[in-house]
RNA sequence: GCCUGCGUAGCUCAGUAGGUAGAGCACUUCGUUGGUAACGAAGAGGUCACCGGUUCAAUCCCGGUCGUAGGCUCCA
């Protein structure tokens, strides 16, 4: 038998006989760590069990490696369904991919799973993985393959494998009783995964279809050391409690009342003023971005939305009719025609573009019900909106001008993880989803995806996520639980202007229709605010804080001080609240913390007698004593400069 | 919209083999007048989400509705 060279990174060189597997170099090599737990041969990600033919460079991953940490996932996966198929013998597998820290596995099973089922579910996984079963693969022709799954009855296999390309091909794992169609690699043994944790079940459909059979979807999670469980599982605690239902509720913010209706939120004193802070914001940078500002109605003849297409693409998320007069009125789900009444209104000059009409509506949008999650889906929403039409040439400035608003948004709020997303048409869509123009298709977005790259912004595509009228630029952000969201959206609109007829004379005399950019660099408000509550985590920064400063006297004698201390901090625009409950300053501290206001202001004797007063801030024990004056010119440059950091 | 779970005081939660409910915090009143994360006492507060059914009797069991949670689907 002939030897093959193996060059194992991070050692020598060394000959091993062909047919040698990584495994057994692992065992009988030196420096090789025991904790690998996959491969890589030639750069290719390779299970430990496969025979090396060739000369080749070998690298041994542990899951700590991101590459490794993916495969064990996976293999956790294949544990959970061979537990779940001992429990109920009955399931269907269908599939069980990675997911970043996460893994799940969709099954057909005769009753969904039930918490109770979980912990069962997990127990036999334990019991499977000290079992320390080998897990090995075959490669399998098509015909064996569906043979082999067609005759366990695994019909989702069977369905997945007739799907495949033929030339695609076919590995088989399998871990004692349990065979799985998989891709692989996969970890050598169950006895590999230990450290691992079943988070959730729920309903899911095949193939993300909602016409298909729903599937019973189980989440978890595993890792290569307890302690590395331990943290993820404390960070999944930790940013439940940033939740901003959670701490909505908790600072007062706002609230859902039944008789007012799902996703309709009510927006307490403490929440209104956040609104009108954002407001406050996008009004000064648009008033110098040169955009105007206009108001529309919130009812509209459906005449209107026939003509902008909404009624044909989105009427079923639309509040139905109401008959007035025998007339269809809508409640508006969004201000774009509104916007393009205006724009036709007066006779436009090519001198007048690019024009940009900015309104903060509110929008009345019927979501699922199932849809509907905090402030981050609701069915009443006040849009960060604006139209800019413009010219083809001006086209690249603008867009990029848009862009360059909200990553100034996001700078001033300190937002650093988001992903922006270059939404796409499908081809195949055209003429249903999307307008029927594949030149005028590509060309926009050949145009967005070189103003992107001009202006050196980074950013992932995403086929068949376009509006029915163009590509956009959607901003993604992630929930404190880890849902998606689009933050912020920019959108082209080709198609709808030339079905209103708009039009501009163009310096040549002719009439033109211009480009439309929808955007809302602040999404809706309601969603902005829901994620800033997250992204704060509920520690706000002054310029944005409900509640700015509270005055605390040390007791009642000194409650006359503090009401002129608080009245003359009200009457320079600060936020100042007075408790002038009788109780220990330390209770009023803590009540005051409790309610993350930025600044306690406590006034006694001291501060009495030499006209000043005592300031403490958030979460800082330090103290500073000054006076009301300097106080309060520190705290309105703060705010004025809408500092972020306490 | 779909699947499953959940719904008890303003909030966080106990509780009842089916006999109409309880704590802590918050609130009100009284006492206390205190210097940096909980002063003490008393009081008030509930159609146990709603509607029906079973039962002598339902917060509890059954059915429906609404809301909500986790996901899926959708998101102009």
């Amino acid at each position: 038998m002939s030897n093959i060279l193996v060059n194992i990174k991070g050692l020598n060189s060394q000959e091993f006989p062909k047919g040698v597997t990584p495994l057994q170099i692992m065992t009988d090599t030196k420096g090789v760590s025991k904790d690998s737990i996959i491969c890589k041969v030639d750069g290719v990600l390779t299970d430990l069990s496969a025979q090396l033919s060739n000369d080749c460079e070998l690298q041994f991953m542990d899951s700590k490696s991101k590459d490794g940490h993916s495969v064990l996932l996976h293999s956790t996966a294949h544990l959970m369904a061979q537990a779940v198929k001992r429990l109920f013998p009955k399931t269907k597998v269908t599939i069980g991919p990675y997911l970043e820290n996460r893994f799940y596995y969709d099954f057909d099973v005769e009753t969904p799973f039930l918490e109770e089922d979980l912990a069962k579910i997990e127990a036999e996984m334990v019991n499977i993985s000290n079992e320390n079963l080998e897990i090995i693969y075959e490669v399998k022709s098509r015909d064996e393959a569906l043979s082999f799954f067609d005759n366990i009855e695994e019909d989702y296999k069977v369905e997945i494998i007739n799907d495949l390309d033929e030339d695609e091909i076919l590995k088989v794992y399998s871990q004692g009783e349990f065979t799985d169609l998989c891709r692989g690699p996969h970890v050598p043994s169950t006895g590999t995964i230990k450290h691992f944790k079943l988070l959730s079940s729920s309903a899911a459909y095949w193939r993300a279809d909602e016409n298909n059979q729903t599937l019973q979807r189980v989440y978890g999670t595993s890792f290569q050391n307890e302690k590395d469980l331990k943290k993820y599982l404390n960070m999944l605690e930790e940013q439940k409690k940033r939740d901003h239902r959670k701490i909505g509720k908790e600072l007062d913010l706002y609230f859902f009342d039944d008789e007012v209706g799902p996703g309709l939120p009510l927006w307490t004193p403490n929440g209104a003023v956040m609104i009108d802070q954002l407001e406050a914001l996008a009004k000064e940078k648009e008033t110098a971005s040169g955009y105007l500002r206009v108001k529309t109605p919130h009812l509209t003849k459906g005449e209107l939305y026939e003509k902008s297409g909404h009624l044909k693409h989105y009427i079923s998320s639309m509040y139905p009719a109401m008959d007035v007069d025998g007339i269809d009125y809508y409640m508006k789900p969004m201000n774009c025609p509104h916007h393009h009444k205006i724009f036709a209104n007066t006779p436009k000059s090519y001198r007048d573009l690019p024009y940009r009409l900015s309104e903060y509506g509110t929008c009345y949008r019927y979501e699922k019900s199932g849809e509907l999650f905090g402030l981050m889906r609701v069915r009443s929403m006040q849009m960060n909106d604006a139209h800019i039409y413009c010219t083809e040439e001006q086209f690249k400035d603008e867009f990029i001008g848009v862009c360059n608003l909200y990553m100034d948004y996001f700078k001033i709020f300190g937002i650093e993880k988001y992903e922006m997303r270059l939404s796409l048409h499908d081809p195949k869509g055209l003429g249903e989803k999307f307008i029927d123009n594949a030149e005028l298709w590509k060309k926009t977005e050949d145009d967005v995806r070189n103003a992107l790259k001009s202006a050196n912004l980074k950013f992932v595509e995403s086929v068949g996520d376009a509006a029915f009228y163009g590509p956009k630029i959607d901003v993604q952000v992630w929930s404190s639980i880890g849902r998606e969201f689009t933050l912020a959206t920019n959108q082209v609109d080709f198609a709808v202007p030339e079905r209103f007829d708009l039009t501009y004379n163009d310096n040549d005399g002719t009439s033109k229709t211009p480009l439309c950019i929808h955007r809302a660099p602040l999404g809706t408000h309601e969603r902005f605010i829901g994620f800033l509550i997250e992204h704060f985590g509920g520690n706000f920064p002054l310029w944005l804080a409900p509640k700015q400063v509270i005055v605390l006297p040390v007791s009642d004698k000194y409650n006359d001080y503090a009401e002129k201390v608080t009245k003359d901090l009200k009457s320079k625009g600060i936020r100042a609240y007075l408790d002038k409950r009788s109780e220990k300053i330390g209770s009023k501290i803590r009540d005051a913390e409790l309610q993350k206001i930025n600044i306690m202001i406590i006034v006694g004797e001291k501060e009495v007698e030499n006209k000043t007063v005592t300031i403490r801030r958030r979460f800082i024990k330090e103290q500073k004593e000054l006076s009301l004056d300097n106080f309060s010119n520190e705290v309105l440059t703060e705010i004025n400069e809408r500092r972020v950091s306490n």
